[in-house]
Formats: structure tokens, C-alpha cells, sequence
DNA sequence: CTGAAAGCGCTTACAG
DNA sequence: CTGAAAGCGCTTACAG
């Protein structure tokens, strides 16, 4: 099925049906209900490709799923809806593989050089990412999800956050507020933006709050999994003067300093304070629930797509987290 | 940046740097010598949109996003080998969403309409789904992961599968091997194939072993959550005989059947054996672990994507899943 | 308002 | 082995 088909079926030219399709305002209303008539008989649907080809734009957003195959519990909802937004735009996600760093430059290169795409989301950005400097310079439309320089205005490029430093400045005052002044923090050990800006919020209001430094410690789990943050939870308990809350940049880690604080007898949400990050299903399944931070899963992909559609102006958009308050740490907020 | 300029560059015409890039060996070394250097001077790279216009070929295989936005924890590690799977085929992964059932088809519809894929992979199968028959009527190249026909050799098109039948039969006869003869089942409400095939698994090894038929009961989880198998497990755990195991169709209900294991005082692996199926970070991260069967990611998208390769014979391929043993039912296989 | 012409950047038989 | 020609199925100025 071509235009050429249609054209012929309805009695013009295949310049007429193609005006139909892209600018029917142009066209006298009998031949339009004419031709629109063919078009509805042959189930006529015009060839992307073709399309792609002659207008120069791939009609496909690219976004590259991070290094390692991991298990995360974000990329569902997020993907979800990513695809969603950009489907409502005409166009659809083309999915791609990319090492971390500048090694995965290369496949990002080579999409542009081919034309495979228009566009890409970035996601799972790390400090001073070399995908946004990279892209930017040869005008490759993208928006970011995450921020990778730490001062406001120097990223290239436009993007999106949660504001993690606020939400877990939030997680400490509400402890605070509670009655916990040694509140410690567990990281991740990669360089990710989001976890420098989680812990920079935490460690921000621990001193607007005036606390001891030396009770509010931060240690990085040494893989980014529950035996990693067990492990973190034991230093941070074994330690002479040990935390009564602690602060997890995520809810795997979370769930595995409850695991550790299980283990040593001490009941989670009375004895020690425990929060996560992303209110992802491990929130929600652990017995007596975490506490953690909800992201605004559907209006981050939104925001996404809509930075796409001005790619000429840089913009920074950055969205609150919610704190979801469950058993693990029954905070006053 | 387009075949033409490599041409000149190279002082050669437009074919014959079509020969090198598709037909290297009808051209002469010489040339061909040239013609590669001229390419690699001007980092040329053929437009994908074009090509796929003269090929008609769009280099995309169709991925399409099931119903609603859950929390799936198999979908990273799925569509990261998915899509590297499909990468080392040249072609690239068009991510789109579709409703489930008849009004989903549409969008499959559509995409093959527009040329936007050559082939679609299928997951998330349910009962006699209708996309098998209506793709392989059309002839259209797609891959199933799932089967979607009870009975074998009935289904269109080629597919993959973990043997979840046998996965769980093994649980029970693990189970059985331990001294339990009351063997409960949770499985979902709605028709999944997997979920079928799961249960179907369960029964035949109870009624094999010789187990009473009202020692082993299947109720099914009101919602796909861990209220839901919370409120599953507690219907089982109140009736006269109550199992002494319970075997979950999915992780995130045995979660839900460990929470209301420990609500009631009890301890799973003691009391009360608890599997799961998927062997998700949630089977990691409960406390104690929790027993479930871990699906082969790789194998399955290597397989799917080899199943693309020849799409006239229609084949099946069962792969075996694998129980991990962990706390909360420590079998003896 | 409509249609003839040129072009998007490739590939594919087919002469030479 | 190499190149001239036609074509993939559209769109986009531009005449008429």
C-alpha cells in the first residue's frame, strides 16, 4: 500500500494525497473527503521510512539503557512512561546499549552519524557525564534526566531532577524532629549525581540543625546491594558512638541496613531509624514498610519529553520528591 | 556527510562504495583500498534511514511494553539482554506501549502498516493471545517469550519458555522430600500462560506424590501485590488444615506470604516453607532469603533473537529454570 | 487548489 | 571489476 495506490484509487495526484496527510488546509474540501475516503478504504498508512528519508528526522528518540544489567525497580515505571510521552509526540523509543563513559560515546556517535535517531534521553548520569558535553557541542537535541554538574547553570544541555538533596534534608529534620541528633548516612560508592546530591542534602541539614559532626558520619557501601548495606549498617553500628537513624541513598542499601539491624536484635522504626530512596516495590514489600522518597515517575518523563521540543533553549526543571512515611522510620515531617 | 562525498573523496563512483560497504568482495583490492581509507578519513557512516528505504528493511525489532506501568524487576535485566542480543544482529530495539488484548493489536497494526519494524518480540503472553494468531496470519516475523497454548505444538509462531511447570513440580517434590504433604499454591487472578503453566506444574507433582487433594489448595491473590498474597496466605493459614507449605507463583507474593507468616507469630523455613518464582532482588533482599526459581535472562533473549532469524519454521524451545534454595524453604532437591 | 519535477541517500540488478 | 540507470515511498517548493 503506497501513496501512489491511494492517488490512483482516489483520482489525483500523489502530491494531493500527500497534502492531505500533511497540510489539508491546502486542499479543496470535496477532493480532501475524497481522498480521505480512499485513504480509510485501503487502510492506508503512510511508510516511515519514506517519510523519515524525505523530511530528515528519524521520528525515534533514543535512550540507552545503562552499563550493567541491573535490577532496577525505576526503570519499569520509567521506561513506561518515557515511552508514553514520546508516543503522544508521533514518534517512538528506539533502545540501545551503551557502556558507561566515554567508552559509550561511540554508540551515541554512531546513531547520530546514521540518522537513527533525533534525540536522546540520557539518564543514569554521572559527575560531569561526557555524553552531555559531548552532545551538545555537535547540536544533538537531548534531555537529561539528573543533573551531573554540582553548580547550577554549568551542565549543557537541559534536564531534569528530583530534588534529592531536599527530600533527604527533609528525611533528616523530620528525624530530628523525632528526637534523633546521630544521624549517618549510607552511600553508594560510584560517582552518580544523584548520590552526591542526596547525601549533599543530608549532610546540609545535620548542620543547619546544628549536630555534632562526629554523629553525623557517611560511609559508602561497598557494592550497591542489601549485603552492601548491611555491611555499611555494621560499621556505622559497631562504631563507638552508633547512630540511632540512618539515612540510605536507596532503597536496596535500606534494605539491607534492616537486614543488619534485624540481625543484631534491634527493631527498625523504635530502636534505629531507617530510610530509603525511590519507594520502590522493596518499600512497599518489607516487612513493616521503609520509609523513602517517592520519584515523579510520570512527570519526570513528561518534563523529559517536553525539553525535547525546544531544543534551542537550556533549561533545568527540578521536581520535588515526596517522603513516604512507612514503618522503618515513623517520622514527624 | 552521505556516500556521494566518500565517492568523490575517493574517486570512485557512488556504487562502488556501495560494493565496498555491502559486496567488499567484487570489488578490487585496490580499489576497495581506497575507497575504506576514504571512509575512515571522513568518518562516513551509511544513513540507516535511507538504506532501510532501498532494503526495505527497517532494521527494528518491535518491543512492546505491556498494559500498565508496574514495578517489574525481570524487565532491566530482560530488555538489557534483549536489546544486546538484537544490537549484535546489526538492528536496533523500537520500544513501544500497547494495551493488552484486542485493542492492543492496533498498534501492532500500525507499526507494520508504517514498515516502522521487521519483527516483533512478545512477551507478557496470556492466554491464546490474540497477537500470535494475528501476526502469524499476516506473516509477520515474530518471537514469543511465553507460551500462550497449553497445549504444545498448537501456538503460531516460534517461542521460548522457562518450564515453569517443571520448576515448580521440583519445588514440590523438594518440598516433599522435607516431610511436608500439605502444599498450598497462590497463585494470580488473572490468565497468564506462566501462571498456568506454574500451577499446572504444582498439582501434577502433588497428585503424583500421592498427596490428598484437599491438602493442596490453590487460592488466588485478589491483587498482584504483597497485600495480596498477605490476604492469600491468610485464608490458606485459617482453614481447618492449614499447609505446612506455601508455593508462590511470582516473588512479590511470596513476600506478601512471608509478611503474614511472621505476622502470625510464625517462622518461615520453620513453621511455614515459602517459595517464590523469578529469583528477584526481593528474593535477595527478604530476611533469610527467600527459595525461588531463577529464569536463564541471557539464554532466553539470545534465543528469542536466533528464533527471529529463520521465521518460516516455527519452533519452541523450553528452557529449564533453576530453584535457589534460601531461607524461607530450605529444600532438599 | 492541484500537479509536474526534483530530491532525500541509499541499493540493486544490469550493462559495459 | 566498475559505473550509468532505475527505484525504494515519501515531501517540498514551485509552477500552473
Amino acid at each position: 500500500m503506497t501513496l501512489r495506490q491511494v492517488a490512483s484509487h482516489a483520482g489525483v495526484s500523489r502530491q494531493t494525497v500527500s497534502n492531505v496527510l500533511n497540510a489539508p488546509e491546502r486542499v479543496d474540501p470535496t477532493t480532501l473527503a475524497k481522498v480521505q475516503a480512499a485513504i480509510e478504504a485501503l487502510g492506508y498508512q503512510p511508510n516511515r521510512t519514506a517519510r523519515s528519508l524525505a523530511t530528515r528526522q528519524a521520528g525515534l528518540i533514543g535512550y540507552g539503557l545503562a552499563g550493567s544489567p541491573g535490577h532496577s525497580l525505576f526503570m519499569d515505571p520509567f521506561l513506561h512512561m518515557m515511552t508514553e510521552s514520546i508516543e503522544r509526540t508521533g514518534r517512538h523509543v528506539l533502545l540501545f546499549t551503551a557502556t558507561p563513559g566515554l567508552a559509550g560515546l561511540q554508540t551515541y556517535a554512531d546513531l547520530i552519524a546514521q540518522r537513527a535517531v533525533d534525540a536522546f534521553i540520557l539518564s543514569d548520569t554521572v559527575d560531569h557525564d561526557p555524553r552531555h558535553s559531548w552532545l551538545a557541542s555537535r547540536g544533538v537535541p537531548f534531555a537529561s534526566f539528573g543533573r551531573a554538574w554540582p553548580d547550577e547553570g554549568e551542565q549543557p544541555g537541559s534536564w531534569v531532577d528530583v530534588d534529592g538533596a531536599k527530600a533527604c534534608a527533609e528525611l533528616v529534620s523530620g528525624l530530628h524532629a523525632c528526637g534523633h541528633t546521630r544521624i549517618a548516612f549510607v552511600g553508594w560508592q560510584s560517582l552518580t549525581s544523584a548520590g552526591s546530591d542526596r547525601q549533599r542534602g543530608w549532610r546540609a541539614e545535620c548542620e543547619r540543625l546544628g549536630l555534632a559532626e562526629r554523629d553525623c558520619v557517611a560511609v559508602s557501601a561497598d557494592t550497591d546491594s542489601t549485603e552492601g548495606g548491611a555491611r555499611a549498617a555494621a560499621a556505622l553500628l559497631d562504631s563507638a558512638v552508633p547512630p540511632t537513624a540512618i539515612v540510605a541513598v536507596s532503597d536496596l542499601l535500606a534494605v539491607g541496613v534492616l537486614g543488619e539491624v534485624r540481625r543484631r536484635g534491634l527493631v527498625a522504626g523504635r530502636d534505629v531509624a531507617v530510610t530509603g530512596f525511590d519507594d520502590s516495590l522493596l518499600a512497599a514489600a518489607v516487612d513493616g514498610g521503609l520509609t523513602s522518597v517517592r520519584q515523579p515517575t510520570a512527570e519526570i518523563a513528561a518534563t523529559l519529553v517536553g525539553l525535547l521540543e525546544t531544543p534551542d533553549e537550556e533549561r533545568g526543571v527540578l521536581l520535588p520528591g515526596e517522603v513516604v512515611v512507612r514503618g522503618s522510620a515513623p517520622l514527624m515531617l
